[in-house]
DNA sequence: GATGAATGAGCATTCATTCAT
DNA sequence: CATGAATGAATGCTCATTCAT
């Protein structure tokens, strides 16, 4: 009744934290579950390792990733409202969540040899696979003229990295304004001549 | 006469190959000297730390990236040229020197609370100072559109970053045609109604 | 009726089975009251501590000896029909309770500096004072020429301890026939009639 | 010039000691480094794990045993003489390389399921090589009566094994009487004259 | 200048034991 | 009576860095 939190949740929540701080490699599990306020008996019976509570961490990433595009951008959306509401949503999903996306990109590159094993460390990419179906989608009903479908994911999705990268780098996030600039490149590029 | 590489070469060439194929907290300093076919001791006549070696690299890829943008896309070209030969180049000189790239960011959230004090880091980015002051230039002679100029940079970057991130990521290199489009895409939408 | 073994007795077993297959100190309780089925909180309700559980088997397993020598051996045998009586059937319980007796062997030198402190570990042991009042007992009878007693037992029972161990080591078990002359050795020598 | 026991040889000998007083599993490397008086890494120089350091124990001990019994035990001697010798060189060894022996035989325990396999545990093991061939080569020129070489192995081994264990249980040693009435009964056995 | 033996702080992980329910 | 979540001390092993030669 009193403690509603889990010492699993508490556990995945300090683990956030410190991974992203520290990084995956320098986070260590003293730090963890000092955090968590737990012992470090407790970390190692709900994962089984310090990559286990990455997994754990990404896993709900990418279901809260599914479900946030599901409601927010629904593939009844014109490609000017979609693309619109993808841009904010996606920034707005890789913000508050940009810890996991972070950790799990650098902790792939520690791993070893990524071009090689890749797959092994990434899953499919749920946003990727979402756009990706909703542009064939509208290329195919005439909405949008035939181009290939990755090109333009890669300047909606390319677009929405830079941003995330601005953010973080240059620490100027980027102005509605920008965002509607940047709309309106990609969109009148792929307009039909009606 | 007979040996021409001088050591701290051997050991910049190791660190490199290393640090990309286990990524920096992995890699040890045995091994690259073991590459580099030298004593632990000469490593720490050269540099101060492991750190300092990836920096070091880091200053070299710079220097190498800033050439190339001056050889290839000078600012005389059109946009549309421009454009193509940017994406071309960058990715072209990102494959060439991926390791570094990786190495780099992945090694920046190790380090520890990026968002804070990421310029530690992180020195300006040549690229992107490049390609926004070109982007300045066209605007303001009419040859692109008014637009935010991070906007296009945006798009511009951020393509060549999913591109890269789709080479490495699926495996599926964009193909020519397909960059034609990212470049149609974007130009389209910058390119002043005559 | 329905569930006859007590839990006592289920944990004695799991421990017999799990202290043999891992040793000692790789046991883990967790796998014992696993194997037992039941929660860790009743190993501690029956056993004080994992020593406990193995002090419990070696008290079951000396009963044992005492009441089979007893059985099978009875000193009124002729000394060729005890010898070879004494050596089948301490082979036979050191084989059907092998178990037992390695793990306290070999938590006996785990424990600590067993020269001086062995008799903490080590209770009497049954078949030595059984074979020795049986030799004692037939040399004052004259059936066994005088000799020490310890080297006739020293004999006994290192061939048996022998013949366990090669039974173990090199997997080639002792043949009836071999047996047959290990007692003939003890019994009458190997030196040649001249 | 003044320090002539090197690193190595100091780890060797703290090995040989704390695994004897503490038991494999309970001896620490820290311990270990400790009386060797060198740091942790040290060790791992020498030594790639705990288990490595009891092979370069056991190592050595064979090798002695081997030169030990051709110096004091040849093959020209008279069984009585060989015997005799045998057992005293044998105790001798043991006593003064015991804890090695104990030391392998309880970790041989605590790996596992021993019996399926011992072999990878237990290379050859020379004294009992050495002396099948001596009793073989005896009995095939006469000098022994025709037994299974392994029944007399047994006896003679047994013995000294018995004879180690009751000095090491009983803390009484056996004495010189003990010892020849041993090699009496095997050589002669201990079935009175009728 | 070059070397590599020596170091020891640091970390992931295990497991016997406790105790509130 | 039985349970199993929580604990944290203990341990094997790694690796950046130093320094005497």
């Amino acid at each position: 009744m009193e403690e509603k939190v889990s010492k699993r949740d508490m556990l995945l929540e300090a683990g956030l934290a410190i991974f992203y701080e520290k990084g995956f490699e320098k986070a260590t599990i003293d730090e963890i579950v000092l955090r968590a306020e737990c012992g470090k008996g407790t970390f190692y019976k709900y994962f089984t390792s310090k990559d286990d509570l990455v997994d754990a961490l990404d896993d709900k990433f990418k279901a809260k990733m599914k479900d946030k595009l599901k409601k927010n951008c629904p593939y009844k959306l014109s490609p000017e409202v979609f693309f619109t509401k993808l841009i904010k949503t996606l920034r707005k999903i890789f913000k508050e969540n940009h810890k996991i996306g972070i950790i799990k990109f650098s902790r792939a590159h520690q791993a070893n040899k990524l071009l090689e094993q890749s797959d092994q460390n990434w899953g499919p990419i749920p946003e990727i696979e979402y756009i990706t179906n909703y542009v064939i989608e509208k290329i195919n009903s005439g909405e949008i003229s035939k181009v290939e479908p990755r090109s333009l994911v890669a300047c909606l999705m390319g677009s929405v990295h830079h941003m995330l990268f601005s953010d973080f780098k240059e620490k100027k996030p980027f102005t509605d304004k920008e965002i509607k600039d940047v709309v309106k490149v990609i969109l009148s590029g792929v307009k039909p001549i009606c």
